[in-house]
DNA sequence: TGTACATCAGTGAACGCGCGTTCACTGATGTAC
DNA sequence: TGTACATCAGTGAACGCGCGTTCACTGATGTAC
């Protein structure tokens, strides 16, 4: 079938993009460096999306809306307590400051997404998502705990990356994931 | 006298750089926008800087440089738990997520630069200097707890700035300003 | 089953444009006599 | 004080290059008879 082939492109291209944003940036990776990697040439492009910025905003919904999915499933599968430790553990794990490839969005590409006027509504559905999902897994189901445990895995996140030294970016995810498990 | 010029007209590129810099995205400002905007012609541009990464590098310490400096001094002014609501409560202002072309540059180009290696160093030492004050303001002078504040206020103003809803983002400062001064 | 035709995903040359950087220059400022 | 000269911050044309997008095309795949 033609569709099935096409729709399997359209995802190698999604995938390509999003780790050549998250690692070098949005502005500073083109059209025909992504369907390169891809394993296509660039005037294929406009067969799938009608702008290099329509693909950032795919891109950038598809991986929040991933993040969000798997917060979800988590949180409703395990008690909350533990739910709560996997989905802090993972995200301050110095292994997710390492890939920046397969980085959180809002860690890589946080600044730049937000200014992109046609990517936040759909970015700002998946905070809200995220932010429901760890509200059910926080001691007392609390909305301001949950959204301000966020907000400290997100910094954590992206002030490690911006340390030079490990030891520092150990530590500044440490204190996040001992501040959010001890709530 | 020409240096005390010179100086001068260095300045004025530093700014106007910084400011378009946070509103645009680093790579999508050239040296010839920076260099009108700082009522120059483009060309004398390398009587000041090396290369446009030079002044990547220049801006994001600078401005980091005169944040830690800000927060060092209203550490050692005030009492402890006043220089930290005051600290907190400046940088989880909404006036700090709507001024974009002042912002935090942690917050504003924190992955962007986190990507070039010649910026790290200097802004690992003003983050450095930033939980050092931080730590002199927190109950009971802890570092971990410096850091999880530190942490925090970052990740709400970057999401604060990715929400299309004002809702949304004044419950993430809120959260975080709570959680901040709760410690 | 075999042949003729239609479809359309993907190709690659071409477009106009703005990028970072270089460089020969200009003209205001400061110095020497 | 007045004149001749040196300095150098800032100008603007030019460079090679890669960008996002368009478009005429090719050739493999699926359909009709």
């Amino acid at each position: 079938m033609r569709g099935e082939r096409k729709a399997e492109t359209r995802e190698k291209i999604l995938e390509a993009a999003g780790a050549l944003f998250r690692t070098r940036g949005i502005d500073a990776v083109g059209v025909d460096t992504i369907m390169h990697a891809a394993g296509l040439t660039h005037g294929g492009f406009y067969a799938h999306f009608a702008s290099k910025e329509a693909l950032v905003a795919e891109v950038s919904a598809a991986s929040l809306a991933r993040a969000a999915a798997r917060w979800e499933r988590i949180s409703q599968e395990d008690d909350s307590q533990a739910a709560l430790a996997r989905i802090v553990d993972t995200y301050l794990d110095p292994a997710h400051v390492a890939a920046v490839e397969h980085g959180c969005v809002l860690t890589t590409l946080g600044p730049e997404v937000a200014r992109r006027s046609g990517s936040r509504p759909a970015v700002t559905d998946s905070i809200r998502r995220m932010a429901d999902a760890l509200e059910r897994c926080v001691p007392g189901r609390d909305r301001r705990t949950a959204l301000a445990v966020l907000s400290s895995m997100v910094g954590a996140v992206v002030l490690a990356r911006l340390s030079d030294d490990p030891g520092l970016a150990g530590d500044l995810l440490a204190a996040a994931r001992d501040s959010a498990r001890l709530r």
